[in-house]
DNA sequence: CAGTATCCAAATAGATACTG
DNA sequence: CAGTATCTATTTGGATACTG
């Protein structure tokens, strides 16, 4: 018999599966997330550049968002120019294996947009 | 080593993992999703009684957007007065596991509010 | 019981421009 | 290189009322 988490009778919005689903239904936070898990550490603009069609503006609210939901650290290395590298905390790597799982969902079900 | 599906370069909303943050980002589909794994094929109104808060318009727009992504079924049960019962189609019974999964994440990376 | 229509408010996303 | 400010457009959510 699987045991399922209780939601029953909750209201959306103040349960403990809206952490997650805040950050996953975001437009970009979930490409983001998979993007520094499959390639590390990386700066700003390195951000900029794999992530298609993003602006400045997203991708920076995107960084704060996920920092605040202890996803993401940002690490000034001190050099001139300042650099600064963004990464994965511990929490943000355990949403890998998920965020791979939503992929092979999709994947296996719809196979046609994939 | 572990391989990871391909997304860099994408643009967010082309990509297959959109087919599952779409849902997942929605504030009562998960809810929605999670509900009719627990309990089973339900009504209306048995829902709407379930997931505290939600209007008529949010639940219906919720199941029509969840039909359309394939997730749910809708079956209508020609008695007087009618009858409809929704439930979930095999893909939405396999989400079931991954949202288990995100709310087991919630759990252990942030205890507090769970 | 099982919904839809309408109208309005709030949240999110995007373009463009600018800064240290 | 690494961002923020401003202003606008689009999407989503909610209250209320109504229908077969």
């Amino acid at each position: 018999m699987t045991v399922h988490g209780d939601l029953t009778g909750v209201s959306a919005g103040e349960n403990p599966l809206h952490r997650a689903t805040d950050i996953l239904g975001k437009k970009w936070h979930p490409l983001l997330v998979h993007t520094l898990l499959t390639e590390g550490a990386l700066g700003f603009n390195d951000i900029k550049n794999r992530i298609d069609g993003i602006s400045d503006k997203m991708l920076s609210e995107a960084l704060n968002d996920l920092q605040d939901a202890g996803v993401v650290v940002r690490d000034v290395i001190d050099d001139k120019p300042v650099r600064v590298n963004y990464s994965l905390t511990p929490a943000g790597q355990d949403l890998g294996p998920i965020i791979e799982a939503l992929l092979e969902w999709s994947h296996e079900h719809f196979p046609e947009n994939a």
